[in-house]
DNA sequence: GGACTCATGTTAATGCCCTTCACATGAGAT
DNA sequence: ATCTCATGTGAAGGGCATTAACATGAGTCC
């Protein structure tokens, strides 16, 4: 009961900062216990307040999911954005550190990579939270783009095909292998590795100037 | 009260085949409102019994949802095992196969798929989920095996790498775009043809023989 | 300063679900 | 016919989701 009076600044009857307390709630509690086992009333409780108090701010149980959820796109892409670093000083060079910053984010970040793909939130529910994970995916369109850009005009791929492999790819290994968690499988390399080496043969396909690759896997 | 007392073949105090009848009460409820929205007692009620009658069969709610998950991946093994038909005429053409016997289950199977996925279920809960997991995987690794035998033996990539390769790639587009709920994305081409499209690519980006993959997607 | 208003919290109450316990039933063994 | 045990029932305790009625206090308007 006195956890957090002072320590967070909350004051006595008002908390002053609920919506904010409870994400963090959210948060750690996805991460500690999973999507699945994230209670409303425990979020209520770890931010100090009666189990009705969160429906001033959310709905439901649903809403916060989805705006914890809508929060994770947006530092997704923020993360996304500054791994790409506009592509510099190649598409190559870029589109590895991208790849490692997804793997990144899913595995320090896994309550919001589990709110973001794994909590089953409808994306339709909040217009917000579509065009949050629209805007992620845009940062890797845009990768797509330049990457395509280097291949001869002859029988380039659609960068938009692009960009979805990779992302399938990365999202595949991240939810099959991403998190050192009990939950997931036994892996003979580290994801970054297998992730990597899959990118120079993806690219190596599509017939990418295989010097700029750095020989091989 | 009265929906399947005769028509299941039910009988008066004892149900009979309570357990099979679990079973696919979860299937129908995982189908219908996704792997959260299932309850022990949905289930209990779905079956016709008193919401005490599972625990006789299954320690609690996450027991009867890895069994789910382990009878899926059994038959998810048969489907993979059929589709690859022991890499005829070659292994490109069972490869193919297998990819669109992955996406296929996906979509025709949404319920044990998410059980098996998506759920959260522990692997380590229990060990024949476990070994039914790796049992189907093994199928991918096997036709991995044919597959790289293909390439001189300079150069070639291991055949454990290429099949977590292939998983992540179609376990990814499988999550992401697979199932034609609301709640998925959104494609500008079936995932079928994603996948074709990502598999020639891989394969060219792996040395394949080019005259072997039919001309380009 | 004092009263008003409204966002924000609380308590209480309902209904559902999870889980366990004691008890009931009936199918198969002796 | 009786015994036994797997299987099912009913009731009960405890927790969560959700709503309704009420409480508090921060900001606003005179």
């Amino acid at each position: 009961m006195t956890w957090g009076r002072r320590a967070h600044g909350a004051r006595g009857y008002h908390h002053g900062n609920l919506k904010e307390a409870l994400v963090r709630a959210a948060l750690e509690l996805i991460a500690e216990k999973g999507p699945a086992g994230f209670t409303f009333a425990d979020a209520a409780r770890w931010a100090g307040v009666s189990p009705a108090a969160p429906y001033r701010h959310y709905r439901d149980r649903d809403a916060l999911l989805a705006d914890v959820a809508r929060r994770g796109f947006q530092l997704f892409e923020a993360a996304l954005t500054k791994a790409w670093g506009d592509g510099r000083p190649d598409a190559l060079a870029g589109f590895d550190r991208l790849g490692k910053a997804y793997l990144d984010f899913a595995k320090r970040e896994p309550a919001y990579y589990s709110a973001m793909f794994e909590a089953g939130v409808p994306l339709d529910a909040d217009p917000l939270l579509r065009e949050a994970g629209e805007r992620a995916f845009g940062v890797l369109r845009a990768a797509a783009e330049k990457l395509v850009a280097l291949m001869p005009a002859k029988g380039r791929p659609p960068a938009l095909m692009v960009a979805l492999h990779i992302w399938s790819m990365t999202h595949g290994i991240a939810s099959l292998f991403g998190r050192g968690d009990a939950a997931r499988r036994a892996l003979p390399m580290p994801p970054e590795e297998l992730l990597e080496a899959a990118f120079l043969i993806y690219l190596r396909g599509l017939g990418l100037p295989p010097d700029a690759t750095g020989g091989h896997g």
